[in-house]
DNA sequence: CTGATTTGATGAAGGTCCTAAATTTAAGAC
DNA sequence: GTCTTAAATTTAGGACCTTCATCAAATCAG
C-alpha cells in the first residue's frame, strides 16, 4: 500500500539539511563533529550520511588516522562533501564580451573561458549560441561532462525580474540582451539557468567573496560605460517591481550629474574635451596618445603621475561621482559603496577623492567607499554563487551524478 | 530518563504552525477543510487542534448545523482561531501627538486613543510616560487587561535599526524621539514591544490593508511637515544598515528639490511666498486667512475651487514632487508610490498633477501615484500590523491567557 | 599485553503521522 | 418510523524517524 511520505520525509529532509548545509561549509567533518553541530543524535547522523553518500552529496574518507593528529580512540568516519560530483557556470553575457567560469560546488574555479562579441553578433540567435559557446568551452576545459553542469547563472546588462525576464517594452535593446536564454539552455543541454542583472550578480559577489562579506547591506556600483547598481540589503538582493533597481535613471534628476554615464565614460569624456581646449599648446602626456584609443585607465594611470590635465579630469569626474555615491548612500543606507568591474583596478586615485568629500553631503558619516578586489571578472563570480545558491537549496531534489 | 525532544518538537510544531496559519487567516474552519487546506491527515489536524485549544490559540465551536447549510451527514467539528484571547498596542509616537490602537489577534480594531505633547512633554522621560499613557488608556477603553497585552509597536520619526535602535549619533531630536521605548514598557508591564520608523510602518500598513496590497514593491511617503519614506520590497521592508531607509537627505542633491521638506510645509511655504508677492493687491480667497495659522489643507481646498494662487502653489508643488517620486520610481522600480498622513485627504489635486507629468521622467512607465486611504492613523496599523506579525511568529512560544 | 578513551554499531523505546476500518451523526427516501 | 446514504469523526495498527542505552571496535600510553 502507498503511503503518503509527505511528513516523515519532512523531518527527515530537514535532518538531511543540516548535515548536508554542514558539511557543504566545512571540509572534512567526523561523525561526533557532526553531532556537536547538528544538534541531531550519531545513529541519525551516521544514518543521514549513509543516505547522502548513496545519493552521491558526501563521500566517505578513508579513515586512516591523518598524519597530525595523534589522539586517542577509535578513529572517527571523516566525511566531506562531494564538490567534485557536479560543476556550475556562471556567464557574464555583456554588450561586448562574454565569459564564463566554471567551478565546483564549493566555488573553486575550474575553468574560464572569454568570448569578444563582433559586430555581426547582434542578433539573439547569435548571442545565445555565443553564450552556450562560452559555457560549453569552459565546461570542456574544466575536463567535465556537460551532464554533470547542475546549474548556470547568468548575467546580462539589462533589467531582470524575478522570473528572469526583461520586461520593459519597447527596448530593443534590453531585448537583445536577454534573449530567453534560461529556455534555450535547458533545451539545448537539460541546464537549469538562472539570468539577472549583470550590477545584481557584481553585488552578490562582492557580499559573497569581496568588500561586501558581513555587511548588513551595501551597494556595489559597476561602473563602466553606464553605471549599473545593485543593492544587498540584509543578505537579499533588492529586485523592485520589475527587476528595474539599479537602472539609474534618476541621476538625470541628479544637480550636477544629469546622465548615467558610467566612469570610464565620464573619464574618457572629460579627458577629450579638455585635451581638445588645450588646442595644440603642449600640458599634458596625455597628447601624446592617439585621441581614438585614450581610455580610463590611460588617464587614472596619468594622474597618479601627477600630470596637470589627467588631474583636472579626476577631480572633476570624482566631484560627480561623490553625488552618485551620496545618493546611493542616502538612499540605501549602506554601510559601503564597492566600485567594480573593469575599472575597478584602476580608480583607487577617484575614490580618493570621493572619501574625503562625501561626509558633507551623507549624514550617518562613514560609508566607506571601496573599489573591489574581484577585477573584471565579478559578474561570473557573483553568477557562480548564483547558480550554487540555487544547486545547494534544491540539493535533495538534485541527484547530482551517477549514484552508487 | 530524560529524552531529547528536539526532533519531535521539530516536527510537531511545523504541524501546529501550519494549522495555527489556516485558522488564523480563515474565520471557522471545519476539520476536513484543515486536512486539505494542510495537507495533514485527519488523525493529525484534530490532534493538533486538541493541543491548540489546550493552549488558548484555538476555541471548538458548537458543532450544531448552522441555519443555511443544509447537509447530510455528521456534522463537521469547527474550529476558529481564538482572536480574543489577547490584544495588540500599535502606538504611533509622532512629534506632537501620540496616539494609540489597540486591535484582537485578527487586527480588528478594538479602541484608540490620543494625547497631545504638550511644549513641556519634551524629555525622555515625558514621552516614554505618554507612550505608556496612551497605550494603557487604549487598552482599558478596549476593555482588556494590560496582562492581554501580547505585543507593542511603536511607531517614531526617527530612524530605527533593525534592534529597534536609532544608532546615529549626535541627533538629539531622535535620541528624544526613540528613548529607549522597548526596555521601559518591558520592565512596566512585561510587554513586548517592538520599534519602528513611522514611515516604515506607515509601508507596512499599505501593504497590509491599503493600497499596496498585492504589489510586489511599493513606496510609501508619509508626508507631512518633512517626507519619510517606507519601501516595501517582495514582501519585505527595506532598512539599510542603521535603519536610514528612507531618511531623505539625498532630496538636498535633486535639481528643483533640495531639501526634504515635506507637502504641508511646502504648500504652506509657497502659498505665504506667494501672498507676499502679492503685497496688497487682492488675488486670492486666501488673503482672508490669518497668515499664522494657514495650512496645506486650506491652500489646496481653494485650488480645487480654482483659486488662481493657490492653483499656483500647487502646480509649483507638484513638479516638485514629481521630482520625488520619480526619483522613488527610478531608484526602487516600485508598482505604485502612495503618499500618506494627514495631507493624504487633501492632495488629490497635487497627485493628479504628479500622474501627469510622471511618465516624462520615469523609464517603465505606469508607475501609480494614489493618495493613501489609511486616513491620519496609517501609522498604528501599521504599528498593529507589526505587533500582529511578532505575535504570530512566536505565537507557539507563546502562552496566551490562562490555559484551559 | 592491559587499561583508558574515543567512536561506531545495534536494538529497544518513544513520538509523530499515515492508512484503513469502524463508528457516529444527520438528512432524505420509502 | 425505519433504512439508506453521505460526511465526518474515532480508533487501531503500522511505518518511519529519532533518541537512548549498551556493546563492540580501534587506537594509544604504559
Amino acid at each position: 500500500m502507498e503511503r503518503n511520505p509527505v511528513s516523515s520525509r519532512r523531518l527527515r529532509d530537514a535532518s538531511a539539511r543540516l548535515v548536508l548545509d554542514h558539511l557543504w561549509d566545512a571540509d572534512e567533518v567526523t561523525g561526533s563533529a557532526l553531532i556537536e553541530a547538528t544538534g541531531l543524535s550519531r545513529a541519525t547522523v551516521h544514518d543521514v550520511c549513509d543516505e547522502l553518500i548513496e545519493r552521491g552529496w558526501v563521500r566517505e574518507l578513508a579513515s586512516l588516522r591523518t598524519g597530525g593528529d595523534p589522539r586517542k580512540g577509535r578513529p572517527a568516519r571523516r566525511y566531506a562533501f562531494a564538490a567534485g560530483v557536479g560543476v556550475v557556470v556562471g556567464v557574464d553575457a555583456g554588450q561586448h564580451r562574454i565569459s564564463a567560469t566554471v567551478t565546483d560546488l564549493r566555488g573553486v574555479t575550474l575553468a574560464r573561458s572569454t568570448l569578444p562579441v563582433a559586430p555581426h553578433d547582434g542578433t539573439s540567435a547569435r548571442r545565445l549560441a555565443l553564450i552556450e559557446q562560452a559555457a560549453l568551452a569552459a565546461v570542456a576545459d574544466a575536463g567535465a561532462a556537460p551532464g554533470s553542469v547542475l546549474a548556470v547563472a547568468v548575467g546580462v546588462p539589462a533589467p531582470v525580474d524575478r522570473d528572469g525576464r526583461t520586461s520593459f517594452q519597447d527596448n530593443a535593446f534590453w531585448e537583445l540582451m536577454n534573449p530567453g536564454i534560461g529556455d534555450h539552455l535547458r533545451d539545448r543541454h537539460g541546464w537549469t539557468a538562472v539570468i539577472d542583472n549583470d550590477a545584481n550578480l557584481a553585488a552578490v559577489a562582492e557580499h559573497w567573496r569581496g568588500h561586501g562579506r558581513g555587511s548588513l547591506c551595501h551597494v556595489t556600483l559597476l561602473a563602466g560605460e553606464r553605471f549599473g547598481a545593485g543593492v544587498v540589503d540584509d543578505g537579499r538582493l533588492l529586485r523592485g517591481a520589475h527587476g528595474g533597481v539599479g537602472e539609474m535613471r534618476y541621476l538625470d534628476l541628479v544637480e550636477g550629474v544629469g546622465s548615467a554615464d558610467g566612469i570610464a565614460a565620464l573619464v574618457r569624456q572629460d579627458a577629450l574635451a579638455q585635451l581638445g581646449r588645450l588646442d595644440g599648446r603642449t600640458g599634458s602626456s596625455l597628447q601624446e596618445l592617439d585621441p581614438a584609443t585614450v581610455d580610463a585607465a590611460d588617464v587614472l594611470a596619468a594622474a597618479r603621475d601627477e600630470d596637470p590635465l589627467a588631474v583636472s579630469v579626476v577631480e572633476h569626474v570624482a566631484g560627480l561621482l561623490t553625488r552618485v555615491v551620496a545618493t546611493f548612500a542616502s538612499i540605501y543606507d549602506p554601510e559601503r559603496v564597492i566600485v567594480a568591474g573593469a575599472v575597478a583596478a584602476s580608480c583607487e586615485p577617484l575614490l580618493a577623492l570621493v572619501r574625503r568629500d562625501l561626509d558633507r553631503y551623507v549624514d550617518p558619516p562613514g560609508v566607506e567607499v571601496l573599489a573591489s578586489a574581484l577585477g573584471a571578472d565579478v559578474v561570473t563570480v557573483g553568477a557562480v554563487k548564483r547558480a550554487l545558491d540555487h544547486v545547494r537549496e534544491h540539493a535533495l531534489q538534485i541527484t547530482p551524478a551517477a549514484p552508487h
